[in-house]
DNA sequence: AGTCGAGCGCGCA
DNA sequence: TGCGCGCTCGACT
């Protein structure tokens, strides 16, 4: 199992309504590799069944989706899913967060 | 406070 | 091979 894969896993997890960051990810795996991870979603064999647009930042800004950066559509997305946006920041980001 | 540099894993040149 | 990225954290101003 590579490492990518593995990401990409844990964010099919996500629930909808729900947002989780870089950092839990690569915490998850037992590795320090942040960076990584971002890249991991980047680069997602499977882009539509991966809701890369949960996963944001650990300080509860965007970073970015499918390949951009400070993608608005990723902040229309999450506001269909009940998450608000303010200033590039979610709203609520702690109640949101999804541990696993 | 704000800034800087290093560390990770993999893809692309 | 070598560099750079959808990041984070600790050390230094």
């Amino acid at each position: 199992m590579k490492f990518n894969e593995k990401v990409l896993e844990l964010c099919k997890k996500i629930p909808r309504g729900r947002v989780t960051t870089y950092k839990i990810i690569a915490g998850k795996l037992k590795t320090k590799a942040y960076r990584a991870v971002g890249t991991a979603l980047k680069n997602n064999n499977q882009p539509i069944i991966i809701p890369c647009h949960r996963v944001i930042n650990s300080n509860g800004s965007l970073g970015g989706y499918q390949g951009k950066l400070s993608n608005p559509n990723k902040i229309e997305l999450l506001n269909k899913e009940g998450i608000e946006i303010k200033n590039d920041k979610i709203v609520e980001f702690e109640k949101c967060l999804h541990r696993y």
